[in-house]
This record gives C-alpha cells, structure tokens and sequence, in this order.
DNA sequence: CCATTATTAAGGGTATTCCCTTAGTAAAAA
DNA sequence: TTTTTACTAAGGGAATACCCTTAATAATGG
C-alpha cells in the first residue's frame, strides 16, 4: 500500500495556486503540505518540511523557478521537482532539467495529466507532457536546420527576453551584467543564427519554433 | 436577500478551470454552472443556460475571449463578463473593454479579488484589477488609437514590410519615399498601437493576426 | 469653403543597435 | 597541464531607430 505523497506549490500566481491545492485536494493520497509564492520563501522553509514532489512554475519574479530549483537540490538532493510551464518558455526547458526537474507540465493540462505526472515522479519516473515532447522531438529531428543547439545557455536566456521586445539596458538589470555584455550576446546570437537584426530574430525563433507568441 | 449567482468559466488551461472550479465551490452563493476549455463551445452552449457571470480567459486558441465576448453579447447583451488575464497582455485590454466585458482581474490575483470582482460585476458595476487600472489609464485617454483599424493604408504597408525585418532605408528604396518619411510612418505605428520598439510591434501584430509568420 | 486626414519631407537630438577589438576569469575538455 | 568554451566587460564607431518639431500638398467630408 502506498504512503501519502506529499506536495509543495510554489508559484507567483495566487489563483491558480489556490485552485491547484483544491485539486490535488480532491485526490487520495495526495497531500499538499506548503504553498508559496516566491522560491525565496521555498527554500527557507526546506528545512522544516519534507516534500515528496514540488510542483514549481518557472517564470517567477525574484528567484526563477530554475535558480530556485538548483538551490533546493543543493540542500536536498533526492526531492522531486516538476516544471508547471505556461507553454512560450522554451528556452527554458532545457536549463530546467539541467536544475534536475523531473517532470513538466503545461497549465493547461489536466487534472488526470498532474495526477499521473506526480505518480510517475514519485516513483522515481519522469513525466513530460506530449505537447512539449513533441517540441523536444522537433529539435532533435531538426539539428542543423536548428542553429537554436548553438546558443549558449545565457545566449538561449537572452533571445528569449529580446524576443519579448526588452532592450539591451532592461535585459542588463534582470540579468545583474553589464548593457555591454548583452550587446556581445546579441551580437552572437545573430551570427549564430544567421540574422541582421532584431526583427530578424523574433521572425526566426517564431519559425523555429524556438518562441511562441500566444 | 440575494440569490444565487451563477457563474461560467470559459478557460483554455484546465488545471487553472479545474482550480477556479472548486475555489468558487468555497464561496457561497457563487454556483458555478458550466465551464468549458474554448469560446465556440460557449457560444453554442449559451443558448440553454443562463448565467450571471462569465469569467473569460482573454488569449484563447480559436475563438478569442475578446471574439466571444462581442458574440455573446450580441446574443445576450445583458449578460457580464469578467476578463482574465494572465500577463501584460496590454494589446488586448481596449478591445476586451469594447466588446463589452465589465471586469478584469489577474490570475495572479487572489481569491478576495475574485470575489470581490464577481460580486461588483453582479450588481451592475465594474471591478478592474489596481495593476490593471494602472495601465488602462493612459489608454482611456486615447481610446481608438489602439487597433489596426486606426492604421492609415500607408502604414499599414510599412508596418509590413516592419514585421519582415526590413529597415527603414530598405523600405523606403521599395515604396521610393524618403527614409525620414518611412520612420515617420514607424513612430505613428508605434503611437498608435501602443508598442515601443520594433520588437513590440512584431510580438502585437502576430498577437493580433496582423501578420503571419509562415 | 473650411476642417480634417493622409502622405510626404526635413531638421535635430538622443537612444539603441550593431559590429569590431581586446581581455580577464572560471569551468570543462583534451 | 594546456586548450577551449562560456561569460563577463570595455572602448570605439557607424548605422539605425526613436522621438520631437514644423510644414507643404492633396484629397475627403461636413
């Protein structure tokens, strides 16, 4: 007979939160144990819980989901992370499980999706949505058409926020390096990538599947 | 004594309607009476039943929230409509206000928020979300300078040959104007679709399916 | 006829991008 | 250990983008 899973949530968004904890709620030995906001909060508490899975979305203001992730396998090596993605974030996946996610699911997936996710994870599986295996697969299928292997990961980090229309300053603030530095990325990037400029680029990962504007 | 309201959820991301579901089963005289992932099935759906209030996602694949929101009020003009927005998903909120929703609140909002926002729709008023209102402000102030349909045929040219990575002498060698005139048509497209940088504008014309990458 | 709008263009200024070079550090690979 | 790669950073310079202003012309609409 299996024991009860315990669960963490750690995610910006309230609502959703609070509706994911109603959901896993409603299923048998689920148990959700801590839910927070903000990966800061995740860590400082790691200590005094002991979770069995944490769901954990990406995008977070302050701590990223993948910096939060590293640090919490630091102090706890054996915990089981999955990814909650919203599906534009692809640049990500690949640092997410680097951080050691075991798992990822989109927001938009099911409750039957998390059920099996969390079950599979638990028992020392992986779990991947279709939807992103299929963007997996794409990449693999496609090496050389896709010079999106080339980047670097701080290169995949910076396409990604030149892609959302920041400028090299703003890029430089969220990143804590210099407006020079990212120009160098940028600059990279393009050659990388066979692109003039900006535009360019956004077209580019928009056909490769490397951005999603949604 | 008031009656029960009743609510619909129309959501693209399950787990979110899933959540949102039992969060609302907490609240008394909140009933949620139907929910479904897409705005065809609302529409369709609308006829047999009859609620108070509607919680819309605004970026829907298919049938967009701001879409179904004008169709569904044409067939029930009394009928409210809260949106639901996830990010800055600034382009849409002038349209989503025009086809006739009465409310907005984030997904990052907590759930005093929604209920507060239900209930103030319910009894006739508005409940806009404060980072909202923040945005909306300045947009209130230029109400149709906002969409496509604001574009001068000229611009609309330009913007084009924008969204394909050209820069402004390149395009001013095809359309033989100055290039002076080409970045006057730029910084009016600019101005009038509320974007700030070329990136901008090509993330607002794929979101608003003004222009199509392959 | 007058007012408005679209289109054109220029001047001038600031910001940003784009491209080049050099270079230090740290980590990983050979 | 040496080499390579990634990331960082700076200086300098040319091009482009961005944001004002003013203004002429032609067409449209009240």
């Amino acid at each position: 007979m299996n024991g009860i899973i315990k669960i963490v949530i750690v995610d910006d968004h309230e609502l959703f939160r609070d509706g994911l904890k109603l959901v896993l709620g409603q299923i048998e030995n689920f148990e959700l144990i801590f839910d927070t906001s903000g990966g800061e909060s995740f860590l400082e508490h790691l200590q005094s819980i002991d979770p069995d899975v944490v769901l954990m979305d990406i995008n977070m203001p302050g701590l990223s989901g993948i910096e939060t992730t590293t640090k919490a396998l630091e102090i706890k090596p054996g915990l089981k992370v999955i990814a909650l993605t919203m599906f534009n974030e692809d640049t990500f996946y690949m640092q997410m499980i680097q951080a050691g996610a075991k798992g990822f699911i989109l927001k938009k997936s099911g409750k039957y999706e998390l059920e099996q996710a969390i079950n599979e994870v638990y028992k020392g599986g992986n779990y991947f949505s279709p939807e992103i295996m299929q963007r997996f697969t794409y990449r693999l299928m496609h090496p050389d058409e896709n010079s999106y292997n080339s980047l670097t990961e701080r290169e995949k980090e910076v396409l990604l926020m030149v892609c959302k229309g920041l400028t090299s300053n703003e890029i430089s603030e969220r990143l804590f390096i210099s407006p020079k530095t990212v120009e160098v990325h940028r600059t990279n990037i393009f050659s990388k990538v066979n692109v003039r400029n900006t535009a360019e680029l956004i077209i580019w990962a928009v056909k490769n599947k490397v951005y999603v504007i949604e």
